[in-house]
RNA sequence: AAGGCGGCCCGUUCUAUCGCUGUCCCGCGAGGGAGAGAGGAAAGUCCGGACAACGCAGGGCAUCGUGCUUCCUAACGGGAAGUUACCCGAAAGGGUGAGGUAACGCGACAGAAAAUAACCGUCUCGUCCGCGAGACAAGGGUGAAAAGGUAGGGUAAGAGCCUACCGGUACUCCGGGUGACCGGGUAGCCGCGCGUCCCACGAGUUGCAAGACCAUGUACACUAACGCGCAGGCUGGCCCGGCCGAUGUUAGGGGGUAGGUCGCUCCACCCGCGAGGUGACUCGCGGGGUAGAUAAAUGAUAGAAACCGCGAGGUACAGAAUCCGGCUUACAGGGCCGCCUCUCUC
RNA sequence: GGUCCGUUCGUCUAGGGGCUAGGACGCAAGAUUUUCAUUCUUGUAACACGAGUUCGAUUCUCGUACGGACUA
């Protein structure tokens, strides 16, 4: 076990620029790890940039009140910055990865549910890691 | 004690670990440390302001809002203290309404008639006994609403026709009150509701996604002056009026898009004491610094405490987005102060 | 965040104080037809919710809920 592992999250691990959400939802690769959606783009990676970017996303229909919309956001928040490392661990050296999770809940659901969650999205990454590599056209920088 | 009425307030707390956003300090830097970090409604966006940009040449007509009085306030459609009518309550109290009425319009159905009243009816006279001519507005019925009410006098029968009391209205009457209004006096003056309308006061428009600046960078669509004053446009809605305006010359460096910085939190601010005022509130003195994010921070986990529940367990309503003053709506549970007592219990 | 609208049968809509709340498309039944379609007749079914003003509210006023548009 590493002792140095850091478990923040910092402006730099967020995803908050908009032409990048927009290239995000263009690129409409996705899947699902219930009860999270998940919205990904790869890129390069600038020199001090994290290797992920993440901005979470709950629907106005589904809460009504913007107390319980913070909540789940916090939630997952929680959730990520919980198990980011595994991820982190995975991408590879000269690429980032923009991602969005779109809760698709109509509840609010506790923070063990949701890790279990993050931790399936980040099998499924690593997979689609596995693949790209495999394919062996990594995008350009 | 119980139940109730009015007003005010609180609305989970502590510890540890891991995180988030500003501020300050240390450090070349990576980073480290200190301290701060949602509400009474932050909500709805229903009113009022501050602030900002644009407009400002005025006049007339429209439009919208408010509407008992006096006061408070930066302002308000808010608040305080009062007036008055009606309603609820046994009470303490609570609720709703309130400017003016000259003219015009409307009042379904029912009813004779919905505002120039006369169907049944009452009375007088005439009569061919079928009814006719006239007088009246008390009684009946209809309706949400029917032309002041009660009693007496009066009369052919009746009627404010007359009188008393009550209610309303009017008055260049008297007294009290700053005033709404109240008390008294005088006058038989006595036709309901709503709307249009009239009166007073207020309102320029748009809103921090207002607006200012920077870097990047496409490109003549922009700006100013002179000139021309046609089409047309702008000027809160309309009219008059005003301004701009094709093309050209000269000068300039601007506009859109995404990013960043400012606006951005210090104030009609909060707390305490004193004074004035019935009160809202104001004045004086002393002290305090109290979120400022931008896809958007204030969270997670564990353990205690408090409260609720027999228990598993649970912890109201709800999350700042320029900022204030109100209103309205939501809200588990709890506390404080003042007041009331029909019935029941002590 | 700000500004502004709307909510009427299953759907799209008309009506802006007194109506049996009108129309179209549906749906159902019947007639016509050998049958189906067309056509005709009849029926079905609605004022988002709660207060207030009024004699009376779908309509006017206020609040609540829901839906929508515009705005960088």
């Amino acid at each position: 076990m590493e002792t140095t592992r850091k478990y923040t999250f910092s402006k730099k691990e967020r995803l908050y620029l908009k032409h990048r959400v927009e290239a995000l939802l263009a690129g409409r690769q996705s899947f699902v790890s219930y009860p999270l959606r998940v919205i990904y783009r790869f890129s390069g990676r600038g020199e001090g940039e994290s290797p992920a970017r993440v901005a979470v996303s709950v629907s106005k229909k589904r809460f009504k009140r913007a107390v319980d919309r913070n909540r789940v956001k916090r939630l997952t928040r929680e959730a990520y910055r919980l198990n980011k490392h595994l991820l982190h661990d995975l991408v590879p050296p000269g690429q980032g990865v923009d991602i969005l999770l779109v809760y698709l809940e109509e509840s609010i659901v506790d923070l063990v549910k949701i890790e279990k969650a993050i931790q399936g999205v980040i099998k499924k990454m690593h997979a689609i890691v596995e693949r790209n590599s495999s394919v062996a056209t990594p995008p350009a920088g």
